[in-house]
DNA sequence: GAATTAATAAAACAAACGTTCAATTAATTC
DNA sequence: GAATTAATTGAACGTTTGTTTTATTAATTC
């Protein structure tokens, strides 16, 4: 046989694309042959070199469309001038809400690096690095404002992203708590972590108050 | 040729062990192969069978083996009874130190978990959590105890594991940060994350003062 | 409805994989 | 110093890997 019935590029490559992110996640990208991928989209492997001409530059674009959407969402969720407390609440909304709505794809964007030749990973690491930056830059205006009381800038980010980021490792969407309560709660900590003097994330926490519980 | 001079088993073993964190930390389990760990041993890969009957089981030696030590430290470090600020203390300096000084081990545990079979998986899965219990039970106590502000025990102990464990993918030993400034900054953040009252951290920070820089 | 383009299957490729086996030599025991 | 045990090599096994090539059919264009 060759081509099928109804066959479509765009929809089988969004196919692959959505098979290769659920399998990676899963199986690591190392693990996941591409025959296996194949017959996850129901078409012989040979198929998927049409649209993606290695491995490897199918993992790269599935990390590289993954940054830059964190990028994206990130510059629509910005308030325009607000106070730090503000931005930096925004900043912890942003990131949960992205991350649990694309666990999957995080998942080989933040396991998956080492499998990038060296100039892919510095192109990924260069779109972290910015994403890394505006957290410091809220961190840093909040520290000079004397919002927040921060030993280590750079450091404090790195706890911060890494704190949030490990949601994806534990949440499953219908367990005990809603996104709406995790949120709550890693916001309400993130305040604390960052010695907030100004309650800015009281006013957040209200309207997911039933949060509260342990 | 067949056995070489000088070998070793006992010696032999400890170096497979060795290259092995170290290969599956850089490349990942399914990346190396058994011909590269032997290569680094400077041995052919057949030798490797008369330590590990399979790739896996070396795996899994390693995996545990570092689980156990980090139980072992933990009890070894633990305060008798003391306050909860006191026992988080302990926690967090014992956590930060045991994952710093073993990098590399600590990469392949939290990394490789998907390349062990659900058996093996299942008992170093329950390692892990004996060892977070450890961290809810004090968040609990001090939390009960109103000494901590905590919205969710379960939530915040995952939150603070992940931020600590986080160390190891940037902190790189000789840079900017020494290990004490590291950590006395980590138990600072994560005092104030648990909304601590008393201030028990700042006792153990006089030591480390000059870590206060951004 | 013929010609062209798009999408796939089927088969094959060399290379690399984890693992096994038999042979061989060093170290140890008696 | 002969016999035994410990440690390793070198070659081979069957599979699986990512990828390429060629042929074939569906959809589109003219």
């Amino acid at each position: 046989m060759a081509r099928t019935t109804g066959s479509d590029g765009e929809k089988t490559e969004a196919a692959v694309r959505e098979a290769a992110v659920g399998l990676i996640a899963r199986l690591g990208y190392e693990a996941m042959s591409m025959r296996q991928l194949a017959a996850e989209v129901g078409v012989q492997a040979a198929a998927l070199y049409r649209y993606f001409p290695t491995k490897e530059d199918l993992l790269f674009t599935l990390m590289r469309e993954h940054m830059e959407g964190l990028l994206e969402a990130w510059n629509a969720a910005r308030p325009a001038a607000a106070e730090p407390a503000a931005r930096l609440a925004a900043y912890v909304e942003n990131h949960i809400a992205f991350h649990i709505a694309r666990r999957h794809a995080t998942h080989v964007s933040n396991m998956e690096l080492r499998s990038l030749s060296p100039e892919r990973l510095t192109r990924i690491l260069k779109l972290r690095t910015a994403y890394e930056k505006e957290l410091r830059a809220i961190l840093r205006d909040g520290a000079e404002a004397g919002i927040f009381k921060i030993d280590d800038v750079g450091l404090t980010a790195m706890a911060l992203i890494q704190m949030m980021t490990g949601v994806i490792v534990w949440f499953r969407p219908g367990e005990r708590l809603s996104i709406a309560e995790v949120t709550a709660t890693y916001l309400s900590m993130t305040m604390r972590l960052v010695g907030a003097k100004i309650d800015a994330h009281s006013a957040a926490r209200r309207h997911a108050k039933d949060a509260v519980a342990f």
